[in-house]
DNA sequence: CGACATTAGATGATACGACATCTATATGCG
DNA sequence: CGCATATAGATGTCGTATCATCTAATGTCG
């Protein structure tokens, strides 16, 4: 097997694995990992309108995430408003409740990262975030990333 | 944003966009990068039972791909026969026409793991597959690679 | 032999993720 | 104004992924 075939097929384990973890440990919560990533960039970047929302997320490169904004909406966790001068735009912020719960997420987060650190310690952390921007970069996921790495309250 | 934050996104980044590449490039043949994976396997491996490819499955974590397989099977690239000796098991061989597939799937990843290249060339290639690796071993994704990685016919 | 656990696989349900298409609103330009 | 165009978002469809549950075939042990 080549290495970029193996490289392909890490890069698939690790993100389904890791996705697993995350699912379980929010389950408690009724969230999703999707769900979550919308909270947490709401949190840092409120208000949004649902395309900037778009802009701004990983887990989904179409134009605008429509529904998952509609199950988060439902939960009453995101307040979903027309804009008065753009009825074309919406507005998004964060419930009250939506606050509530997205500090939980930061601390299934936490719990998620503390794993990843134990199974990256004595290993090359850096030069495998060098490689995974250079692959990411030119593509619209890897400019959302860069977009939240750019200007992201908490550093 | 820590560093395994940023690698925890890096690599969902990297994973959607990079089946995005393949899902354009497998769809005039047809197929899913799943079910390639399925057609990649099976040609390495088979015969093989339901729950055997399974375990050397990255895309599907789950007991067994029973759905996936069924589409194949409907596009006549797979036969399924159930075992005279031991009725629970299904034995799954390609079929002429999921050969013939199969050698457009390798063609379609050779082009894929080209793009890959240029864009990991001067990167640190080695350091990146020894810490992925160390992330995904413990995991049931992880062993399905190690798997492969054992016992591949062509190296 | 016969209840019972075990195993392989199938199936139901939910939420993505991607693409294509549609609707509603706003803009531009005659 | 009046119509073409552009833009934001919603919606239809398909194929995963994941979990939970179900069915059918086999093994086991009294």
């Amino acid at each position: 097997m080549r290495p970029v075939e193996e490289l392909r097929y890490l890069i698939l384990a690790v993100q389904r694995e890791g996705n697993r973890l995350l699912a379980a440990d929010l389950r408690p919560l009724g969230l999703t990992p999707s769900q979550a990533e919308v909270l947490r960039v709401l949190h840092d970047h409120q208000p949004l309108t649902l395309s900037a929302l778009g802009r701004l997320l990983v887990c989904e490169t179409t134009a605008s995430p429509s529904r998952l904004v509609d199950r988060l909406v439902a939960q009453g966790l995101i307040q979903r408003i027309t804009d008065a001068g753009d009825r074309r735009f919406v507005t998004l912020t964060l419930t009250p409740r939506g606050r509530e719960l997205e500090r939980g997420v930061e601390a299934v987060e936490e719990r998620l990262y503390a794993t990843l650190d134990r199974l990256t310690a004595d290993q090359p952390v850096r030069e495998t975030l060098q490689l995974l921007r250079k692959v990411a970069d030119p593509f619209p996921a890897g400019q959302a990333l860069a977009r939240r790495r750019g200007n992201d309250q908490h550093a």
